[in-house]
DNA sequence: TTGCATCTACGAAATTAATCGTAGATGTTT
DNA sequence: AAACATCTACGATTAATTTCGTAGATGCAA
């Protein structure tokens, strides 16, 4: 299942957070805006803050759709993800490939790597993964 | 700029094929749907056909927030993008790389390296531009 | 125990994006 | 000329997403 932008925030805190209540990410949330960090957003409202119970109402709908889990903590809930980030990543970046790059991966990753700044340790990394990729070709 | 789904499919269209009517747009459009080529979009409807107005409406609108450029071609109009292919997906990347992978644009590319194949061409690109960046290490 | 703070649940408004219907102009065919 | 096809313009509807207000339960502090 693909995530909205929104629900797609909230995962993120939940990944790096792991189990948290409602009132934790929603704490969160906020200070990522204000601080302009985080995900982009429409920059327009990035000063607002976003309402408790937006947050809450957005954390019951994705527990609903089965993207999060949640136990009792108390008086409160503790949520958690109940999909992975690798594989919300691999879902959303095949989808990013097709509509934004034709489905043409090469030309996305040379555009990140042309763009951002890789350390020297990532280059290796992706060096290491070419040459398994090129010793493993592809089955006919 | 950053355009809607709906509006970087029309967009994609009209870099392939370069100035062309709503018409052609419009029926270029649902081949590809039909067809379920082109981009993911909801594939609940994927098999719905695309009204004529509809792609017009966009279009129009496109036209209005200066996505598209036209000019009058006899009784109707030749629509052109006025943005160009790289640097949208530069935007999108970027807006891409933030959300879903928290700004880790190397972990984006070992991702998309894994998931697709690319040909020995296509890594080989990637290794020389690999090796372009080392020789080139960022400023201090 | 009264009052405040914090939770959940739930309905509904606000926003944004996508879709379409209708009207009027203009060209084409018979 | 009459009937038909095709365009644009534009308002309005539908749909999806995000946001919030209000109510009721529960815990805590004065």
């Amino acid at each position: 299942m693909k995530p909205t932008d929104s629900e797609l925030e909230i995962l993120q805190i939940l990944w790096q957070q792991g189990a948290s209540t409602v009132r934790t990410v929603n704490d969160l949330l906020n200070e990522q805006r204000k601080s302009g960090l985080g995900p982009a957003r429409n920059a327009a409202r990035s000063k607002d803050i976003i309402g408790y119970t937006t947050t809450l109402k957005m954390m019951q709908i994705m527990f609903e759709k089965g993207i999060l889990t949640r136990e009792e903590e108390g008086r409160t809930h503790l949520y958690s993800p109940a999909v992975q980030e690798g594989d919300t990543q691999s879902i959303l970046l095949q989808e990013f490939v097709d509509n934004t790059f034709r489905g043409n991966a090469a030309r996305l990753v040379m555009q990140a790597l042309g763009n951002h700044e890789a350390s020297a340790d990532e280059l290796d990394e992706i060096k290491a993964l070419i040459a398994q990729i090129e010793n493993n070709p592809p089955k006919p």
